[in-house]
DNA sequence: TTGTACGCGTTATCAC
DNA sequence: GTGATAACGCGTACAA
């Protein structure tokens, strides 16, 4: 259990470029020159003023020098939803690009409400940051922040409504053409496509791509089409068995998620289907837990989110520097090829 | 794709104090003490100001004013690995509880590597945060920041080294009697334990907690011992199959995370043993994706990470008010009754 | 090469 | 009630 603790020792105040001055016996101007490495100060004397910093660990303050700059070197990543594990990985990427640039991030979570999302970017607003990331947890598009804010904005994952702005997503049409493309590169021809609620746009999408690649490739979808349920393992096994009833010939399915794909996995070993002797399985998410360790491994379509935010933060900053951009960008998703589609059935 | 724009039309600067004084026809302190509700000002005027300060959408620099004040309502979250799953629980907790009390929260994914720990410390330390809460990805202690910082730490999920500093975790050994004590109260009798990787202390103390409530019961660790290996489901159905030969009158099994209980319901299942009827089972973490879509669904610990994480805001708020603490906080684990161990066989 | 002085946007203290 | 004015800590013209 914790203790109150005695009251700790007179904490010295933090060193000010002042103190560092007098210590080095300097004014204030050359002590800044010498710091920050203006060629304007001699070498003995610029020796004296970086030991003297370093003897009282002197840590210039950011936000006297982001006043008089007019930039702070400080970003807001405003998500709607940390507890999607699809905002996680752009994130990431984001704090990655950003640190590696010597930029703070401040984090916020809207958690969905339009509100508190308001009130978080008045606290960034006033904060001063340089730009801002928005950062959605489904494909769908979402209402734009707007034109007129003082800063620049990219939206990550989400695109905004409006094609003024400059939004980031992932391809998931071409996902869907990814994922069959890969089956009937394996050889199979009978293939389905099971899938989440038909009112995201990712399962819209998905399956649009699945749709053009099998007319393109002359096949029909099993099934005879696609089935959206919801996003679960169950609704995967309910499909799958559905599925076999009624066109027992399948030899390959598509899931739009990994989730759904455990489901799928699992009815097919219940109904005795060898897996990918029978029937080929193709994921989506990429999701390690679930992927790597079905029974057989699975084969998964990657957004590559990570990377999505890491170009993000690369869009914003060229923003920062003015080179604005807008519009949709699409970026490619990859296949992970795993057990679940590699032999040859 | 995405095209260059034509150059936006001029930003106008954003408004300050003096901009809405003038609009006003006050003074820039009349204009302050008006937006802050001081009270020496004149209904009047403070209308006027107001108004003025709406029109031109002002919002006080938080900067200039973090510089006069001494305090930025800023506070750093350095986390060691935000791709750890432990981790964004306990951050989502601290957003939320900073949030509200109108702070704004730096985030940082040091990616458990010290140097660039250090890295992003200097850089919260020089933006003058008022406190800071270190997250870590496993319960094992960690290294201290040590004692000398301007600003007050607390450390949530991965304790400090040292006993100077204030730690939250969970407590892992009161979740291991949660568990053992909920079986025994289902009637089990010969109660196993698989669990990951031994050099997790969140293993050892789990089962720890877990030996312990079955010695004060008399009954015997079914298996013989603890089962350790590795936080996977292959690990959980390998246990499994092992266990069922050695000890096939086992009536329980407490696993050391949801993934392993994954692997031992999967195991069970292939082996004909019916759950909760044959063998109840108790998973850790109660990680929604895998324990509520398990079949059945699976009873699990839940260490009420969001919690913690808010815990730990509060406790740094009260240590940025001065009233600091030292030494672990433990915080209580939650059972989550589902299907797997209901019933009674 | 070094030092002086101003300003970034606010708030608080004091006069008026 | 209101308005000058001095800080907060820093960078940078400009003067010395």
């Amino acid at each position: 259990m914790a203790e109150e603790s005695r009251p700790v020792p007179t904490k010295s105040r933090t060193a000010t470029l002042t103190d560092v001055a007098r210590l080095a016996e300097v004014s204030i101007a050359t002590a800044s020159k010498a710091l920050n490495g203006r060629d304007q100060v001699k070498a003995e004397t610029r020796a004296r003023v970086i030991a003297a910093a370093e003897k009282l660990s002197f840590s210039p303050n950011a936000l006297a020098r982001g006043l008089l700059a007019g930039r702070t070197g400080s970003v807001g990543l405003l998500t709607s939803d940390l507890e999607g594990r699809f905002s996680i990985p752009v994130l990431m990427g984001t704090e990655d690009a950003f640190g590696a640039g010597r930029m703070s991030v401040f984090l916020c979570d809207a958690r969905g409400d339009s509100i508190r999302e308001q009130h978080h970017l008045q606290s960034l607003l006033s904060r001063r940051i340089d730009g801002l990331i928005v950062v959605g947890s489904r494909t769908d598009p979402r209402p734009s922040l707007g034109r007129n804010l003082p800063v620049p904005v990219v939206y990550a994952y989400a695109p905004s409504e409006s094609p003024d702005d400059l939004s980031l997503v992932s391809d998931n049409v071409g996902a869907g053409r990814l994922a069959v493309e890969h089956l009937i590169a394996c050889g199979r021809t009978r293939i389905a496509h099971i899938t989440g609620d038909p009112a995201y746009k990712a399962a819209q999408d998905r399956a649009a791509g699945a749709r053009a690649t099998l007319e393109e490739a002359g096949l029909p979808m099993a099934g005879g089409q696609v089935l959206f349920g919801s996003w679960t393992e169950g609704w995967g096994r309910g499909a799958t068995r559905m599925l076999l009833a009624n066109t027992p010939e399948v030899d390959a399915i598509f899931c739009g998620s990994d989730q759904i794909a455990r489901g799928v996995l699992d009815a097919l070993r219940e109904h005795g289907r060898d897996v990918p002797g029978d029937v080929a399985v193709v994921g989506f998410d990429n999701w390690e837990v679930l992927a790597a360790n079905a029974r057989p491994q699975l084969t998964s379509i990657d957004m590559n989110l990570e990377h999505l935010g890491r170009v993000a933060a690369q869009r914003l900053f060229a923003a920062i520097d003015g080179k604005t951009g807008s519009g949709i960008e699409s970026m490619p998703c990859r296949l992970v090829p795993r057990e679940s589609t590699t032999a040859q059935g």
